[in-house]
RNA sequence: CGGGACGUAGCGCAGCUUGGUAGCGCGCAUCGUUCGGGACGAUGAGGUCGCCGGUUCGAAUCCGGCCGUCCCGACCA
């Protein structure tokens, strides 16, 4: 390509409504430009690393037995309705009619019509299937941001496994698994595995794969001794334990007045350090007032909650009803005696004693409760927020709470979506079996955005080599040098019969225009060919990810060039 | 959905308090001088001031409503 036949409008300032670095980085980089909020077109640079991507994720795909295929965006209403997800996922499932009348639906995601096509297995000698397809999928998030990392409109690649038997679901999550790994090794990026929550896909098992920045917006326990790693939402930890100070008799009534928080109940009595005080909250979960009770130090991971009961309608109580249940305001709250109201604690409350909690009468609280003795627990249950510094579940050494995020997610199905569809094959016997099915996706816009956010210096991007828009540049430094435009035009016809994706910057701009460019959408190699290099009979190569520069002599520097290319896509 | 900020030329912004018919920088076009890290001079093109309504002789500016965008939170594979 030539520079000056392309369409790449770079712009000289960050555009005023980008924060992330992705979002300033590739819309300054003339990669994407927004159409609406979350909708974003891709402009011929971010076409190509798009397509570099893409052809990534197929390649591995493909090595692990995968087939591709390409379904609707558009959906009948029907078959989600069949699975029970046309009303389970209201809000970000964008619904609507065509002329007949029928309820159709944009597609958040296929697994509906993957299913459908696999009700025409019939046999297990067909088993197991691997299907995927990289198609554009929709959803009406709430709040879309941080440029590609949160948007509405997205390819998506997404693979679907279907097998007899849950040791072949075992087997192609495993496959998909270490695909992933290279995947993302591939593109460049430190994915960790992380244990996740399925949330509202169902399922028994999966993994998320997160990058590290500070642009995320998920939140990973790991631990650099064991590699143990997983999404807060299903994290836990080995809490050092604490030593109560004796207490002779019963729960002891005293007054707080103005006292409404835990840290003000710490600082105002010196035996109610935080992690001496019982924190209860009252939520509703599935219309019913429950009252959760946490170490006083601890925060509510509400996600686990979710997980452990099978719901997703958990929410806060209002004041009114905090007073209507438990007769006092938060601030006072408390579970001693309590009678009527379903009480889940976390486990940190055992065998906990000399306590201090509310009275559940206003400016009210009590001394000296005994966990296990004075409350009536109804289920024990994990619900506690990991922070880092707490021991890793596994070896116990400090876990590390980092900020990341999700670029791909692998779940075990099950049998979730078969049996609503009744995709069952006959086994040996001539038995009708239901069919074990996995799910795996990876976001190839925001997996471009996580790239960009974990490899950018403050001149731009710094791609890696394998999904770069171009592989080398070509700066001409004198265009109306024709020794230079001579020796450059040679280089750049060699690099292209060699097979390196080069481009020439033959416009007619200054040097530092041209350089500012280069570097702001990332080249990895820029070769600068001017009057200066050339009367020592030399160009000059500049590696994007090191700064390296090196002087070469012309008549080698294709070969050089390209041999270093070769040289890092096969990394 | 709650809180905050913003909307004026392709991009970044000023003007609004105190109403008088729109300006700066970058970019763009032409010419000249320049040319190894975002040049300089001259000339020029380009704007429904987000939209609708109101107040007024007169509205970018004041008032009301709406729309849109971004950030925080809620939410979210």
């Amino acid at each position: 390509m030539r520079w000056s036949r392309a369409f790449i409008p770079t712009l000289r300032d960050d555009p005023a409504d980008a924060e992330a670095v992705n979002h300033r980085l590739l819309v300054r980089g003339g990669f994407i430009r927004r159409l609406m909020a979350g909708s974003w077109s891709l402009l011929p640079l971010g076409m190509k690393v798009t397509n570099k991507i893409e052809q990534i994720l197929r390649d591995e795909i493909d090595a692990i037995g995968g087939q591709e295929m390409l379904l609707p965006v558009v959906h009948p209403g029907e078959i989600w309705k069949k699975t029970g997800r046309w009303d389970d996922v209201e809000g970000i499932l964008i619904k609507f009619t065509d002329r007949r009348h029928t309820d159709l639906l944009l597609a958040m995601t296929h697994e509906e019509v993957f299913s459908t096509i696999a009700t025409e297995l019939t046999s297990y000698r067909q088993l197991p299937q691997l299907w995927y397809h990289l198609q554009t999928k929709f959803r009406d998030e709430p709040r879309s941001k941080g440029g590609l990392l949160r948007v509405r409109e997205f390819t998506m690649k997404d693979s679907y496994t279907f097998d007899i038997d849950k040791a072949g679901l075992d087997v192609q999550f495993d496959r998909h698994y270490d695909a992933y790994k290279k995947i993302f090794w591939r593109l460049g990026m430190k994915a960790i595995p992380v244990h996740a929550s399925s949330g509202w896909m169902g399922g028994s098992e999966s993994v998320e794969f997160m990058v590290e920045s500070p642009a995320g917006e998920d939140d990973i326990a790991y631990c650099p001794a064991c590699e143990y790693a997983a999404n807060t939402e299903t994290a836990t930890s080995s809490l050092e334990p604490v030593a109560d100070q004796p207490w002779d008799g019963g729960p002891e009534r005293f007054a707080t007045p103005e006292i409404k928080t835990i840290v003000a109940l710490a600082e105002a009595f010196d035996f109610a350090a935080a992690q001496s005080q019982i924190k209860s909250l009252l939520y509703m979960i599935d219309d019913e007032a429950v009252l959760l009770l946490l170490r006083g130090d601890h925060e509510l991971m509400e996600q686990k909650l979710m997980d452990a009961l099978e719901t997703f309608d958990v929410r806060p109580a209002g004041d009114d009803e905090i007073v209507t249940v438990l007769g006092a305001h938060a601030g006072s709250l408390g579970a001693v005696g309590l009678g009527g109201v379903r009480i889940i604690a976390d486990p940190a409350l055992q065998g906990r004693s000399n306590m201090t909690t509310g009275a559940n009468e206003d400016e009210w609280h009590l001394r000296g409760v005994d966990v296990e003795r004075d409350i009536e627990v109804g289920t024990w249950l994990d619900m506690r927020l990991v922070k880092a510094g707490e021991g890793c579940p596994q070896c116990g050494e400090p876990l590390e709470v980092k900020r990341t995020i999700e670029v791909g997610h692998i779940f075990k199905l099950g049998t979730k979506f078969s049996e609503a569809l009744g995709i069952t094959v006959a086994d040996e016997n001539g038995v009708d079996r239901i069919v074990w099915m996995g799910s795996y996706g990876i976001g190839v816009g925001r997996s471009m955005a996580a790239v960009v956010e974990s490899s950018h210096d403050e001149a731009g991007i710094v791609w890696p080599v394998s999904i770069a828009p171009y592989e080398a540049a070509i700066t001409v430094v004198k265009m109306d040098d024709d020794a230079t435009v001579a020796a450059a035009d040679a280089l750049y016809e060699e690099l292209r019969s060699d097979g390196i994706d080069v481009i020439i910057d033959d416009r007619d701009e200054r040097p530092g225009v041209k350089f500012a460019d280069v570097e702001l959408i990332g080249i990895p190699y820029r070769v600068t060919v001017g009057p200066r290099g050339l009367a020592d009979g030399v160009v000059e190569v500049l590696r994007r990810s090191d700064g390296s520069v090196d002087s070469i002599p012309v008549g080698e520097a294709a070969s050089v060039v390209a041999a270093s290319i070769r040289r890092d896509r096969a990394e």
